[in-house]
DNA sequence: TACGTTGCCGAACATATCGTTCGGTATCAT
DNA sequence: ATGATACCGAACGATATGTTCGGCAACGTA
């Protein structure tokens, strides 16, 4: 990709992402963005169609950079799959994200609307849904126990960082596994 | 209250609602809710500051109606707590929300920015936290359990609703203690 | 170095929505 | 009947959106 494009679109999505730290998504303008990206207003939609695509361009790069299986570039970066890590994967992702990886914590915080959330949770349904038992005597259905275990991870995040993230990952994960009784 | 104020204030919230059910809330106009309840440009601004406003209003109309222990009218409706039902209180929810008082459903479930399940979720966290034990030997921190039950209950409700509701109240109630371990 | 290509700039534009204003009319309570 | 109050509806300025276009600078290639 020529460098050019590659600048403008950074330059966007890390003004966007600053402006999402501060202030609710739709209370953002493309004026905003493209004066703190200094980039001309023909630049912006040229890359992005409409701010609700960069809206969903941002959650995918940083989203899918965590939790994707494949595209193993050779950064220094290591995706959760590939980690040398053989903690349990919750503990993983507390860690990972007790690091602020690509500041994601901001955009979970704040009133953004819930779509980080919802990227989140999708992401984490997947990854759950791979390694989990599909226990036949269980009554309880699995789409129910996934989507509690997901729901729970995330609420517990939130409530990890609206409280500043005073605690520690190990009482936070001790937590996680005592009310959801879950091992993993 | 004058009548004619009442009927337009109800026109509105009601094309609200409807508008809610069918689109995401940043796609809604004024135009379109004052067209839908057939009130004047003028009128809608005269009852509500925005838009916003508006969906404010309509989340307190609808969740402390529910929640609230006070404003006993002498209408049909019963409040949460002053119910003759003695079955535990989150069976109680469960039985309400299948009833789908005041179309509540249709706004936790579709794509509505998580601002519903918002409210919903801090009536649920003031609701539980008073009936919540006290226990000074437990390690866990209280805010870090009510915000876990609160949030899966909700996810709950919003697991089944997008499911279409079909399993039972009791299943559906006996599966969510299941998980949180709540005997609530 | 010379070349054609590609992306960026920035201003201007049409369109849409917002929130306000105001004169006229219908409905209310007394 | 009367004065107060709410509604109507058109019009307005302000702001944001998404597009267009001519000119310029950076790019890759030969």
């Amino acid at each position: 990709m020529d460098r050019r494009q590659r600048k403008s679109r950074e330059a966007i999505l890390g003004a966007f992402t600053e402006l999402l730290s501060k202030k609710k998504y739709d209370k953002i303008t493309v004026g905003e963005i493209i004066e703190r990206a200094d980039v001309g207003r023909a630049t912006f939609y040229a890359h992005f169609e409409t701010k609700d695509f960069l809206l969903k361009a941002l959650c995918e790069e940083l989203f899918c950079h965590i939790f994707d299986t494949s595209s193993a570039d050779g950064r220094e970066h290591r995706h959760i799959f590939s980690c040398d890590s053989h903690a349990p994967v919750f503990l993983h992702l507390f860690s990972h994200l007790a690091e602020n990886d690509h500041n994601i914590l901001r955009l979970l915080s704040s009133e953004n609307n819930g779509i980080f959330i919802k990227y989140f949770k999708e992401n984490l349904k997947e990854l759950i849904s791979k390694s989990f038992p599909s226990d036949k005597t269980d009554e309880i259905p699995k789409s129910f126990r996934i989507n509690h275990l997901a729901s729970s991870f995330v609420e517990t995040v939130i409530w990890w960082v609206e409280g500043s993230m005073k605690e520690s990952v190990e009482n936070v994960y001790s937590w996680f596994k005592a009310v959801t009784g879950t091992c993993f």
